[in-house]
RNA sequence: GGCGACGUGCCCGAGUGGUUAAGGGGGCUGAUUGCAAAUCAGUUUUUCAGCGGUUCGAAUCCGCUCGUCGCCUCCA
């Protein structure tokens, strides 16, 4: 949707509401989604913490909500998406000491990183990228704020957050305030209550520090979070995602320190992804009672430590649409497993979509006197209005299917963002015009009925605009393998191949013509012979 | 130990009380094709971990059992 396609926001559009339900962690259940501001809509996404690459699992929320925002937006609100970047922890310092480079130094390397990978897979919709480094003055009066009303207290240059002082901790994560947080860490004896958390962290000589009221030091995890949604979105915003696992205690403590701060609500909906999961190797026979395999010990969450990584690499021998598309075929809330074989499968299907939009292109490519002649698939204009999307079927076949499809699109997405079913609408509505493709012949070339033409465009533009929705078939696909440039090249010696088959077979040469198709096979370069002509993809 | 999630046909995955259980992948069959591929059609699919209960009716609600996983320490 990046192609401002200039919608003139008019005044009916805007007063037509759409039905949104989301589920809200913290009630437990889908409600409706009002904005505390409409038209405004704010939502905070926690980032990464940036002392290594991002592996896979890192793209799941940002995905998801980016193509939140993208549907919110299409759905009339005026959104906006703030991803943070934690640039100052523990793990951060112990490498920076490791590396003996300034801890900014390694941030920075991490944050561009995590940048190209999201831009690799459509993520171009946060508005901000706040970091932590940059908000010392927020974070340091928030603590301050806490601390003059009670909720916070400094203990020889700590200061931590006083649970029992809060009571509606816990209502989050449905947990009371005693026994968590272990047995409360390092700083257990400076502690009131072992529930505690720290809000500032006093630092040693040597290590990174900010000046503070309290002396030394550097700021707790949960307070950055607090003070940068606050500083950009205000004291109650509409949307606060993040991971199932930084539900307790990242999120509840953010809540508590925001909550009590402006003594309002941090945030009307909690929405919280699914984690990523490795496979498992083998198939598990269920009653079988030997030991469990190292593999299938090794099976769980997608993390560091159990060896996820290399994205860039998966990125380039997969594509970024793959893997966004792998994404959002499953619903957010669910476990996403991970696998080599589940994401080529992925890849697989993806192709059907763009075999269609081949064939589009070849066919509006032979239409002279459309509305739209030449038009290719990845040039047709995209609503950013779903409203102004509508349109009137007019008894049309196609078009009253392809209506319905929009429909059933929407109302998946309107169900809390149910990516996976609308996928399934896209699926359908490939399939609608394929079967429109064969059964008025548009593809022999023989003369095509104009009015069926202009339904084949029309169905292609809706399919178009939902797809974008998800951020989806936005430009033609990249290469798997990368390195273009020398694509164009081989593309001319794959037609020049096709081109001599083509001679052969007229003169019924099979043998030749056969010959070529193989040895391009074994090379991995499969031919289409299709009806408006043969084309080629890599197998 | 506490809190929580999940188990859908060969595989992946939608679906939370009511037309034939979406869609994709794979297999098979047919139309089409010189043969393939692609496309289209059909099939694999009365079945939703197991048992019991509620109900006129359950994959969907309740109970138990089995299995998998997450959080409670840093994690998207």
């Amino acid at each position: 949707m990046s192609t401002a396609a200039a919608t003139a926001t008019e005044s009916d559009t805007t007063s037509r509401k759409p039905e949104i339900r989301i589920y809200n962690t913290l009630s437990k259940r889908k409600e409706l989604f009002e904005p505390l501001r409409p038209p405004q809509v704010g939502i905070y996404l926690c980032g990464p913490t940036v002392y290594a690459e991002s592996h896979i699992g890192h793209m799941v929320g940002p995905v998801i909500f980016d193509t939140i925002k993208r549907y919110l937006r299409y759905s009339g609100y005026d959104v906006t998406l703030v991803i943070n970047i934690t640039d100052v922890d523990d793990k951060l310092i112990a490498k920076s000491h490791q590396r003996g480079i300034p801890m900014s130094q390694i941030a920075c390397e991490m944050t561009a990183d995590y940048l190209a990978n999201l831009k690799e897979l459509g993520v171009n919709q946060i508005d901000y990228l706040p970091r932590a480094t940059d908000h010392m003055p927020q974070i340091i009066s928030f603590i301050e704020d806490l601390e003059k009303k009670g909720f916070a207290y400094a203990v020889d240059g700590d200061v931590f957050f006083d649970v029992a002082r809060d009571p509606n901790y816990g209502q989050l994560s449905n947990r009371t305030p005693d026994a968590q947080q272990g047995e409360g860490g390092e700083a257990a004896g400076k502690k009131r209550s072992p529930g505690d958390f720290a809000l500032w962290k006093s630092s040693k000589a040597d290590q990174i520090s900010w000046d503070s009221p309290w002396g030394p030091g550097r700021p707790g995890w949960h307070i950055e979070c607090s003070a940068m949604s606050h500083q950009i979105l205000g004291d109650t915003f509409d949307i606060h995602g993040g991971g199932l696992d930084l539900m307790f205690p990242h999120h509840e403590n953010e809540r508590a320190q925001s909550g009590c701060c402006h003594d309002a609500p941090m945030v009307k909906y909690w929405l919280h992804n699914g984690l990523m999961r490795a496979g498992e190797k083998g198939k598990v026979g269920g009653k079988s009672d030997r030991e469990p395999s190292p593999d299938e010990a090794a099976a769980g969450k997608i993390s560091r430590s159990k060896g996820a990584g290399g994205l860039a690499d998966l990125i380039r021998t997969q594509t970024g649409e793959r893997i966004r598309f792998f994404l959002l075929r499953t619903h957010y809330r669910s476990t996403i497993i991970y696998g080599e074989e589940i994401l080529e499968e992925a890849g697989t299907s993806l192709e059907t979509f763009y075999r269609f939009f081949d064939r589009f292109n070849e066919i509006t490519s032979k239409v002279e006197t459309t509305d739209h002649p030449g038009q290719l698939f990845y040039d047709l204009p995209t609503h950013t209005n779903r409203f102004d999307g509508d349109f009137d079927p007019a008894g049309d076949p196609l078009l009253t299917e392809i209506h319905a499809a929009r429909e059933k699109f929407l109302a998946a997405m309107d169900d809390d963002f149910n990516s996976g079913a609308a996928i399934s609408v896209l699926f359908d509505s490939i399939r609608s015009l394929n079967r429109h493709i064969d059964a008025h012949s548009l593809a022999t070339g023989a003369d095509p009925e104009q009015s069926e033409v202009k339904s084949l465009i029309k169905s292609a533009t809706v399919i178009r605009e939902l797809a974008s929705v998800l951020g989806l078939f936005i430009k033609p696909p990249a290469t798997a393998g990368g390195d273009d440039q020398d694509t164009a090249m081989l593309d001319q010696v794959v037609h020049l191949l096709i081109d001599l088959r083509k001679e052969a077979r007229e003169r019924k040469d099979y043998a030749t013509g056969d010959a070529i198709r193989d040895r391009l096979t074994d090379l991995g370069i499969a031919l289409l012979d299709k009806k408006e002509g043969t084309s080629w993809e890599r197998s």
